[in-house]
RNA sequence: GCCGCGUUGGUAAAUCGGUUAAUACACCUCCCUUUCACGGAGGAAUGACGGGUUCGACUCCCGUACGCGGUACCA
């Protein structure tokens, strides 16, 4: 009975929790989304809990509609959270401005203990500390174990005047106190052993004077109160790993302290450095995963979503950004990518992207992607064109282009003239060898046309080929002046085949005009 | 400056001490196709540098160089 009981307790600790928790400060970098798969097929992959918290409680950061935009991405990717702000869950609320007051007890406990202390420098002498401390060699002062004993502090403070300040309302922060020269280190799942010496890492602040925590303290209490057991987000995080390290052990909450990983950053494609919006807005590809439209400028920024990416290709091309699994596939389903998905396989480097990389992802999934769904996609495509058709129509037309198609917008591109008639015609391709008997033979075989009663692929190849044969002109030169005349330039997919799509009436009508232009 | 992390072709990358160092994208040539794409055949292109350890290092260790990240009352 007892040993059940032991089972079941540790079976329930053990339950993987992991959570991904974004600013709500714009749009949603591909960096961000990453985070979330890897993050999402790891629960999946062990049956756990993904959790979505929000992490805003920098209020001069904050973005209106940012929230929503976020899930509204999760959704579209299909990485939905199984708690959040949205759907609440059993450890509510999932906002962190929400939770405003369970970081201050957490704060004056730790300074009861000794471990932080109350700080009432204001912004002003913070800089001129900074100032006066920075050297060539130290660029970037630090409020640390040295200089906190210069500044107005609990520590550096009689407890009277500690008190008096306090009393009287003063502004004041909470901020840890690092401890001098101790060595704190972690293993992280990732990158193995890793450690730091207090010496190099300031006394970060825990609680605004605004009475929000800052990131340090949040992460570690939601973590904690969320039952979080996997915590996984980017590198850039690993400076401060040592203080949360130490939080989690001054709270006395130690044993419960997450596995920590972190993942590699995506970097620019040219240069080096974090991949930003800029470099998408520079180098012309999209950088969020969807549209997002800056509330106060009203500009917007193009998402993956947008240019015509498809969901399942976008993640697929995200995965293999620092992951593989070893065997040199690239093309993984959902449940393939949680089954095979593995932290130790996850490089320690950067990746730059590579966006004709990501192209080709795309590209992979449209010819996979079934026609009557690719006709489904594309109609609000060719709406905005102005011009419509019916799916069944698309669908046909969708099967034939979807081979050199990278997005699925790109179905007009490729495809356009089965919508409207060509405006322009590329006459440049076919007169040079141009002459009155190509001119006769496709009058002669427009009048064939017209009595055709099988509209078929077949019959019209075969009318072509015979007509062609009989007034002894090659089939091969006649192709491409009847492509010109059905799509205006040297592009498309099989002549016959358009002809058929396109109908006969349609078909003998192009015939016609192209010869005009043709012969103008 | 300091601290941390990293470094295999242009890019993503396999290799977990022994290989002619995979594969994919991109690029080039050819074939197919009188458009393009797909497909097929081929090509060019990689272990930062210097020391160790070892019979043997891309692989392990130590330096150096370079890159990135951090060094906020931002996350």
């Amino acid at each position: 009975m007892k040993l059940q009981y032991f089972t079941f307790a540790l079976m329930q600790q053990q339950k993987v929790r992991v959570r991904f928790a974004p600013s709500p400060t714009g749009g949603l970098h591909l960096g961000g989304v990453r985070t979330v798969l890897f993050n999402y097929l790891f629960a999946k992959q062990h049956g756990g809990e993904f959790v979505l918290r929000i992490e805003d409680t920098d209020q001069a950061r904050y973005v209106p509609g940012a929230e929503e935009y976020i899930i509204e991405c999760l959704r579209w990717c299909g990485l939905n959270a199984d708690e959040g702000p949205h759907i609440g869950g059993p450890f509510a609320p999932y906002r962190q401005s929400e939770r405003k007051e369970t970081y201050r007890q957490f704060a004056e406990q730790l300074v009861k203990n000794g471990y932080a202390y109350y700080a009432f420098d204001t912004t002003e002498e913070l800089e001129a500390m900074r100032a006066k401390l920075k050297t060539p060699e130290n660029p970037s002062p630090q409020y640390n174990h040295a200089a906190r004993l210069q500044m107005r502090n609990s520590i550096s403070l009689s407890a009277e005047e500690t008190a008096a300040l306090l009393e009287k309302g003063t502004p004041h922060v909470i901020r840890i106190k690092m401890p001098a020269n101790e060595e704190v280190g972690f293993t992280d799942l990732i990158r193995g052993h890793v450690q730091f010496n207090t010496d190099t890492v300031d006394d970060k602040v825990l609680l605004k004077a605004d009475g929000m925590p800052t990131y340090h303290l949040a992460v570690v209490v939601d973590d904690y109160q969320m039952k979080i057991t996997h915590a996984f987000r980017g590198e850039e995080w690993l400076p401060s790993a040592p203080v949360h390290l130490l939080l989690w052990k001054y709270l006395g909450w130690e044993s419960d302290m997450p596995e920590w990983a972190h993942l590699p950053l995506i970097l620019k494609p040219d240069g080096h450095g974090k991949l930003s919006k800029r470099d998408g807005d520079r180098l012309g590809f999209p950088v969020y995963a969807m549209n997002w439209t800056d509330p106060k400028t009203n500009e917007i920024t193009k998402g993956f979503r947008e240019i015509g990416f498809l969901p399942e290709a976008f993640l697929n091309m995200l995965v293999m950004l620092g992951w593989n699994d070893g065997t040199g596939k690239e093309i993984f389903s959902m449940p393939e990518m949680i089954e095979r998905f593995s932290l130790e396989r996850v490089h320690k480097s950067g990746a730059k992207f590579d966006f004709e990389k990501a192209k080709w992802f795309n590209h992979e999934y449209i010819v996979a992607t079934d026609n009557d769904k690719l006709a489904e996609l594309f109609l609000p495509v060719l709406k905005e064109k102005g011009e419509n058709a019916s799916l069944e129509y698309i669908s046909k037309i969708a099967g034939m282009i979807k081979e050199r198609c990278h997005f699925v917008n790109e179905i007009w591109d490729h495809g356009f003239f089965f919508f409207q008639q060509p405006k322009t015609y590329d006459v440049a391709a076919v007169k040079p060898k141009w002459s009155a008997e190509k001119t006769q033979f496709f009058m002669d075989w427009a009048s064939v046309l017209e009595t055709m009663s099988d509209f078929s692929l077949e019959t019209i190849e075969e009318s072509f080929k015979q007509l062609a044969t009989s007034m002894n002109i090659k089939v091969g030169e006649l192709q491409l002046p009847f492509r010109i005349m059905l799509c205006g330039g040297k592009f498309g997919p099989t002549v016959f085949n358009i002809a058929e799509t396109l109908g006969k009436h349609e078909t003998i009508e192009r015939i016609v005009k192209g010869l005009d232009a043709i012969n103008a």
